[in-house]
RNA sequence: GGGUCGGUUCCGGAGCGGUCAAACGGGGCAGACUGUAAAUCUGUUGGCUUACGCCUUCGCAGGUUCGAAUCCUGCCCGGCCCA
């Protein structure tokens, strides 16, 4: 179904180098596809499933993953793109970052035709005498050949040498993986062509490169949980429909790209009427938001999340699935709010209240001094998304 | 090891004895406008209290003072320069 054109073009940032891994392709020998990840963060968002999803296509072809959980490299904290040396993780928060981690992978990922595999199973004998002898195979030019490493080295932040082993041992992970590939971000690259160079220097053939891009969050800013832009693999339906239906419309060309099953012929004519403004945007988007919904969850939550939206913010009727909660005697507002988390103090909950967003049956409430009756029944409000029934 | 500069509220960054819960910007939240868009505009942004007000916060621990984020001492952490 994929040729071989789209899938080394189709969501795809840069190959290296792309005469040589179509050779690879085309010799029809099953390749090792080296994709790793450092649990310092359990929450993949759907940035990361770009990549993903690329790697499944590669496995319908009859390929292999190799997926190196970075349980020592994660430990250091990966340099690139940070301004600030990063702190250090134990060991027990990177196993327990990693369990979650591999559910959401495997969400995407053909397990069958994957091989997991740690990097304490090669690190974790690893003698002072090979450290020193993979740290002499780089050198401080190299390094800070690197953007970010240049950046701080020159602006005088802190740059410690453990931050410059980085780049070393994800090298040294193809080395002991064998990879034929690896994947990665386009702020991967400097890291994963260091596994090329470390791989020939021992005489190995150098793994090829598929570097993906790195895609606006729902502002059109870099996505990024800095941001609070991000939609997370772990989002529930409704949720995760809301917030793809957040996003600014100039990214929608790119996410229907890299991020839906739609062939390239529809989506440059989502491009084109787009641009001719012959569409509503809105309605591109919920087709989008639906298929994304679809895959980490199912198309009937994929559907059943598009009901809701539809429901809740386009009638502007209240949702079906209104938590509840019991009173047991006559309750002033401001508990009830921070009671049900509707507000995270009642300092907050009155701000709220002055700004006009809280809502109770529908009318805006003016007055702190509220209180309310068990089993009213009346649904309490904050802002457009926030419910609670009382009874 | 010595010298020097610095560590402030979610982030950046002012403040340098009282008028500081702490300017300003960003972000967040709420409101208006909407397609829950985006952009824009408005309000708000430590906690408790109906309110007067009280409590916690400016790297950590002490001290000076009627009073400290602001002064002093020690400690911890980071930058730069020297060795």
């Amino acid at each position: 179904m994929t040729t071989i054109d789209e899938l080394l073009t189709r969501g795809v940032a840069e190959v290296i180098i792309e005469r040589e891994l179509r050779e690879r392709l085309a010799a029809g020998k099953p390749l090792r596809l080296k994709q790793g990840f450092d649990p310092t963060k359990p929450d993949m968002h759907i940035g990361h499933a770009v990549g993903l999803r690329k790697l499944r296509m590669f496995q319908e072809l009859g390929h292999q993953v190799v997926l190196i959980v970075g349980d020592w490299t994660a430990q250091i904290g990966d340099p690139s793109g940070r301004d600030e040396t990063r702190t250090r993780l134990t060991a027990a928060e990177v196993r327990s970052n990693a369990e979650t981690y591999m559910e959401q992978f495997f969400r995407v990922i053909d397990r069958s035709r994957t091989e997991v595999r740690w990097q304490s199973e090669w690190f974790g004998t690893f003698g002072l005498e090979q450290a020193l002898d993979l740290a002499g195979r780089f050198t401080l030019a190299q390094m800070l050949a690197h953007e970010t490493f240049r950046k701080r080295y020159e602006a005088g932040a802190g740059l410690t040498i453990l931050e410059l082993m980085y780049p070393m041992l994800q090298g040294y992970d193809s080395v002991a993986m064998q990879a034929d590939v690896e994947f990665g971000g386009t702020d991967q690259k400097f890291n994963i062509l260091a596994g090329r160079e470390l791989m020939a220097q021992l005489g190995m053939t150098p793994q090829q490169v598929l570097l993906l891009p790195l895609i606006p969050g729902t502002d059109g800013r870099k996505m990024s949980k800095t941001f609070l832009n991000t939609v997370d693999i772990g989002m529930a339906p409704n949720e995760m429909f809301g917030r793809m239906m957040s996003m600014s419309d100039a990214v929608l060309p790119l996410y229907f790209e890299v991020l839906s099953e739609r062939p390239m012929v529809e989506v440059h004519e989502i491009r084109q009427s787009l641009a001719t403004g012959t569409v509503n945007p809105r309605d591109l988007k919920m087709g989008l938001a639906c298929e994304v919904v679809a895959q980490f969850h199912s198309p009937a939550d994929g559907e059943a999340a598009e009901a809701a939206f539809v429901r809740q913010f386009v009638q502007r009727e209240l949702p079906t699935d209104i938590p509840e909660y019991r009173l047991e005697s006559p309750t002033p507002l401001l508990d009830l709010m921070v009671a049900t988390q509707l507000a995270p103090s009642k300092a907050e909950a009155r701000r709220l209240i002055d700004g006009g967003g809280v809502r109770i049956a529908g009318e805006r409430i003016t007055d702190y001094a509220v209180v309310l009756q068990p089993g009213a029944g009346v649904v309490v409000q904050v802002g457009r998304r926030k419910f609670v029934r009382v009874v």
